[in-house]
RNA sequence: GGAGGGGUGGCUGAGUGGCUGAAAGCGCUGGUCUUGAAAACCAGUGUACCCGCAAGGGUACCGUGGGUUCAAAUCCCACCCCCUCCGCCA
């Protein structure tokens, strides 16, 4: 959420920034309910300021014995009119927070403008493509002959665009979990988190999930629950309505957590395999910071990520996003992209983000300065990583001429000890 | 799921319709005193929003949302969360 104060000040910049991340949103409408509210508000304040002050006189007069009927009378329309302007001002509060809570965070001033991809810029890019002297399969021939993914019966047990892992399969699976979780926890200082892998909607709008993606989750009708579609919304949501001390920032989170989406409106090749699946397993990264470290601390938390895929050993590229790519919520993006020389195509695999106040602002987040002042915290996250494009690059890129995959050096002591899966 | 108890400021905790944004204590900040510290004493110490150039003024908030009333932390209704016991259960 943007202050209102922003918009109403800025008005045309939030309808360029708009138009920079392809969504419509009426502008001029925001701007129009804002001045009628505060007018309303005004008005309705004044009046509860004169009823406060007669009912404190009723009460004197009351008490001393004598007669209030007139003034009660008074308060009586005075009241009735208040009634009328507070529900006034909550139809239209309703309408301008929905329309608030729809408009995007602002893009920092490098990111690239532009609609898809083609504008994204290449900051850097690491490890080498592999030159094959063999024909490459990709990850659901090796996957399927050599018995470790089994689609057909995760569709069995659930539906389609569901994975299932087998044996070697599985244990790669539960491997990269810890390795991950070892690398964020014990060499970057992160602590680990757990966290539900259901949450409420307070949590969903707070990270900026709702309103707008609402079609794309799962969700518990009976109990209003999501399942959620990233651990960034339980785990940016622990401090949720916190006010913290400069003392605990900064706050560093990494956790897994599987990940639900219903894709909706997904098909086709895109979705074969592993690439787009309803349930995946992804170890996130989050930090809470003071604002003048946000940037610094995206660089940090990109290196974070980074260093999982280059220990890998797989080829991978940094792309900043440009606004038509970015998440509603972020102020600046990158992805990270490992290539997949069966699919043959380059793979998201993590997305790391700085969304400045935009979800403290929702989830109202703080923090209380030196100084004693209240500020919001910004708020970063990145996928440090997502797990099934993972396994996608390491079977097609780990493949040898006989069919085997063999096993990372760095995973062997969490596939105990296992060097080549056949 | 059933029965009972409870949710008040950073913390403990008073407050069952009127001058209560909220006693008291603790904590914290500043000051006095002291060679320094402690103690003691004095003063201050929530958040958000609105109006205003400012000084300042105002409104709201006692788990959440409604309602009753001239007036609600206090009364009524619904929901959420926590605790105890019972049931169920990995």
């Amino acid at each position: 959420m943007l202050d209102i104060k922003t918009i109403r000040e800025n008005p045309e910049l939030i309808k360029k920034v708009l138009i920079q991340r392809l969504m419509e949103l009426d502008v001029d409408r925001i701007v129009a309910l804002d001045r009628e509210k505060r007018t309303l508000l005004t008005e309705a304040e004044e009046l509860k300021h004169t009823r406060n002050e007669v009912s404190r006189e009723i009460g004197v007069l009351k008490k001393s014995g004598e007669d209030a009927t007139g003034r009660v009378e008074e308060m009586k329309a005075v009241s009735t009119k208040i009634r009328l302007l507070d529900e006034m001002l909550r139809k239209l509060t309703s309408e301008l927070d929905e329309l608030l809570s729809r408009v995007p965070n602002l893009p920092q001033a490098d990111v690239p403008v532009g609609p898809d991809m083609r504008a994204g810029k290449v900051v850097r890019a690491g490890g080498e493509k592999r030159e094959f002297d063999f024909p490459t399969q990709n990850h659901l021939a090796l996957g399927e002959t050599l018995g470790v993914l089994d689609f057909k019966r995760a569709a069995k047990v659930a539906g389609s665009n569901f994975a299932l892992y087998r044996g070697p399969g599985a244990l790669l699976e539960r491997g990269l979990i810890n390795f991950m979780l070892d690398l964020h926890t014990v060499e970057k200082g992160y602590t680990e988190i757990s966290p539900p892998f259901f949450s409420n909607r307070e949590c969903m709008h707070g990270t900026g999930q709702l309103p707008l993606l609402e079609d794309d989750m799962y969700h518990l009708k009976r109990d209003d629950f999501f399942l959620i579609p990233t651990g960034e919304v339980p785990i940016t949501n622990l401090h949720r309505g916190e006010i913290l001390e400069e003392a605990d920032l900064p706050v560093r989170y990494a956790g897994y957590t599987p990940c639900f989406r219903r894709e909706a409106g997904s098909y086709g090749k895109e979705t074969r395999g592993l690439l787009r699946i309803h349930q995946f397993d992804k170890v996130e990264l989050v930090r809470l910071v003071k604002p003048e470290d946000s940037a610094s601390a995206h660089e940090e938390l990109l290196a974070d990520a980074e260093d999982v895929v280059k220990r890998l050993g797989l080829p991978y590229r940094i792309i900043l996003l440009p606004t038509g790519e970015m998440s509603f919520a972020s102020a600046r993006c990158y992805d990270i992209e490992v290539w997949a020389p069966g699919q043959k195509e380059w793979l998201e695999v993590s997305s790391v983000s700085n969304f400045e106040d935009f979800q403290a602002r929702r989830a109202n987040i703080r923090y209380r300065d030196g100084e004693g002042k209240i500020n919001f915290v910004h708020t970063l996250n990145g996928s440090g990583l997502a797990l099934p494009r993972i396994v996608v690059a390491i079977l097609e890129n780990y493949q040898e001429k006989d069919g085997t995959v063999t096993v990372p050096e760095v995973l062997r002591p969490y596939l105990r000890g296992l060097e080549k899966i056949s």
